[in-house]
DNA sequence: AATTAACATTGATTTATATCAACTTATTTA
DNA sequence: TAAATAAGTTGATATAAATCAATGTTAATT
């Protein structure tokens, strides 16, 4: 983990909600005083039952959005990139963390004490909305996610994971930095029907694997199975 | 399902946080014209996929609210009793409610537009604040559903329902206005299974059963079971 | 370069829980 | 009041998915 405070919202290469917001009023983006932080692979960018001190913004790099379960068990809900909010969540909620988050390769994010951006919260509708609608965002796909492990069996599961993180990367071809087990608790999933669901997947030519690069061949067969398991 | 349009915030004796809130300024509360709405046992008070057009607040009687899953299952999330709010979750996101709310038994409720609540939500820092204070509790809720859904086995996730509903009835002695199959969907378990976990906790002298009514016998254990299944 | 630790894979086995089927008891509805 | 429908119950059976165990592979560390 690594700080750097000699930053500023003018110069900044990767402009932010908040910067938008206030772009017309000199006065607050002086205020602002972001902090950049660099996490190296691993390291705990927020953990679940710590205060809430900062609204956290990924500049770059990826990272896992947990919830920490029962007896060291987790439920991995996000994957999260550039121009994502960490934070928010749990920004309307007490004052704790509800979830953690982990870098899963180097991850820069921007940080901005709490205080400032409930101010804004309070004072700024245009930033009162975006705020509300990407909370909102939020609880319909946690929502979704209860359905989904709930009732849709581990194919049907696995095939959800795999279209979801297409359209992470924008791509059908990409390269999973997440491990077997970390997959398996995207999907509430055991490590090792986790190997046997790719190999079954790549036999039915559904998918290509090779270590860590995925390739989904057939997305039409892959959006059924999501639907019927 | 019948409605009355004859009512004032003055005169009602289920003041709600709208009135609290508007209690200093005659003028919106004049605006308000709320609409009280009885609805019978099994009505739809709100539903899945329609659009959002008022905030709803229960001021009589008992109702579920549930996500419609796949195949016509359900996941029952709350039960909601007089001064719950329904609707609470779907304001912030897009127009459509994310669930539906069924009555348990005939409910009165209280409607008004949504147009005013948004208005008053972006008007007014108390309502602002009681508002996310409530949706975060909600968030917080089905994050720990989703855990407990996922985590537990049966007999825990049964304890967990049982000692949510006597807390909901503030007491240990209360009677079931779910039918065996939604304390099912309550929980997550099948219908069959909850008449069995029913008579095995009756039979280790945790609770007593009679049919709808459900007295807990010995709290410690239940809890005890809730944690570790 | 050698050793250790983390990650990945495969087959066999277990188990928790759903499903099926058959039946009883209540509650509506005609 | 009978008939029909819904709710509740019980035991037997099926099965999806986890766990266990053994082993191979890759990456990290001394």
């Amino acid at each position: 983990m690594k700080v750097n405070k000699e930053i500023s919202c003018y110069t900044c290469e990767n402009k932010c909600d908040i910067y938008d917001v206030l772009e017309h009023n000199a006065t607050d983006l002086l205020n602002v005083k972001p902090v950049h932080v660099t996490f190296k692979k691993n390291e705990i960018i927020c953990k679940q039952g710590n205060n809430v001190t900062h609204g956290i913004y990924i500049v770059s790099g990826t990272a896992k959005l947990l919830i920490e379960g029962i007896n060291h068990r987790y439920i991995i809900l996000h994957i999260l990139k550039p121009h994502n909010y960490v934070g928010l969540l749990s920004f309307f909620e007490s004052h704790k963390y509800l979830y953690s988050v982990y870098a899963l390769e180097e991850c820069k994010v921007c940080m901005v004490d709490i205080g400032f951006i409930k101010n804004l919260y309070r004072e700024n509708r245009q930033f009162l909305c975006k705020l509300n609608e990407a909370f909102g965002k939020s609880v319909a796909m946690i929502m979704k996610k209860l359905i989904t492990l709930n009732q849709k069996n581990i194919r049907g599961r696995f095939a959800d994971s795999l279209l979801y993180l297409a359209e992470l990367n924008k791509s059908k071809s990409f390269n999973l930095l997440l491990t077997r087990k970390e997959l398996g608790e995207f999907c509430a999933i055991s490590e090792e029907n986790i190997v046997r669901l790719l190999s079954e997947f790549k036999n039915e030519k559904i998918i290509d694997v090779n270590k860590k690069h995925i390739n989904i061949i057939d997305e039409v067969l892959l959006r059924k199975i999501s639907e019927v398991g």
